[in-house]
DNA sequence: TCCCAGGCTCTCT
DNA sequence: AGAGAGCATGGG
């Protein structure tokens, strides 16, 4: 973290490799950050409000203390990670390699797992804008409000209510789905912090035990919630450049990382599309 | 308008 | 075990 300044309620990452701002908070992992009309990014995450630019090459965080910083975000983007590094061992896979390096600005987020759980069981047979409305009109029915912006909600929260508490959001069939997870959380019966230090099998089988909650979705949570990056979530984009980039298989020299991979894919094929 | 969306459940072979 | 319909809702 040498390379990283506190000033004046600022906080500055100097110098950092592979951090593109609209790349890793815009490529479909998370849908809560927003871009204002100077290229200011805003979210929220585990209640915690912030706003970061790009600033001559640096990237400036505001709304963050230095505790902050160094026991939430600098986790949550995934800082300790050298993805140059990463790139460099898909460098076997010429198409990958491509990929990766069309968007070698993404980083993974570390993001809070229940609020992973209830956005990718709602992105499920969903198309990214209406799944970012949806999740908008959830915290902002059923979160604490944090400032300007509100917290997503806690499973707590969510298990007292019914489907038809949930009909505002417009959320569809998924409504149970939600509920369910919620209940099973806040019960006890499923501990989402446990997930992340069992290994990625059994963490999976754990997570398929949520009504309306498949391979593809478990997949999502463990790589964005659970920092399980052999994760490698199939929808139906990656499906199609699987078959038609890959021989249909996962390249072998994704071992390992194959839940990076599958986001620089992902990232290259709809930006192209 | 009409197809389809970062899938899953349920049912029927 | 594998295939297919149905699902709520609305973006493009």
């Amino acid at each position: 973290m040498n390379n990283v300044f506190f000033e004046n309620d600022k906080i500055y990452i100097r110098n950092v490799k592979n951090f593109d701002l609209a790349q890793t908070l815009d490529c479909g992992q998370a849908f809560r950050w927003k871009p204002d009309e100077n290229g200011v990014w805003s979210g929220i995450a585990k209640s915690r409000f912030i706003e970061l630019k790009e600033q001559n090459g640096d990237i400036v965080i505001s709304g963050a203390s230095k505790s902050d910083f160094e026991e939430f975000w600098f986790d949550y983007f995934d800082l300790g990670r050298d993805y140059s590094a990463v790139i460099n061992q898909f460098s076997e896979n010429k198409t990958l390699y491509a990929a990766a390096n069309a968007s070698s600005g993404i980083r993974i987020l570390r993001q809070e797992p229940f609020e992973a759980l209830c956005s990718f069981i709602i992105s499920q047979n969903n198309n990214i804008p209406r799944i970012k409305g949806i999740i908008d009109r959830l915290c902002e029915n059923f979160g604490e409000r944090k400032g300007v912006a509100y917290a997503f909600p806690d499973a707590e929260t969510l298990a007292r209510l019914t489907e038809t508490d949930l009909a505002p959001i417009r959320s569809g069939f998924r409504a149970k789905y939600i509920i369910d997870a919620a209940r099973k959380v806040a019960g006890g019966e499923i501990d989402l912090e446990s997930l992340k230090r069992l290994d990625y099998e059994a963490a999976r089988e754990i997570l398929l035990k949520i009504k309306g909650v498949g391979p593809k979705v478990a997949d999502c949570v463990l790589l964005y919630g659970c920092g399980h990056i052999e994760a490698f979530p199939k929808d139906v984009w990656i499906k199609r450049a699987l078959e038609e980039y890959f021989g249909g298989e996962i390249p072998a020299c994704a071992k390992g990382a194959a839940g990076i991979a599958q986001q620089y894919i992902f990232y290259y094929i709809r930006s192209n599309a």
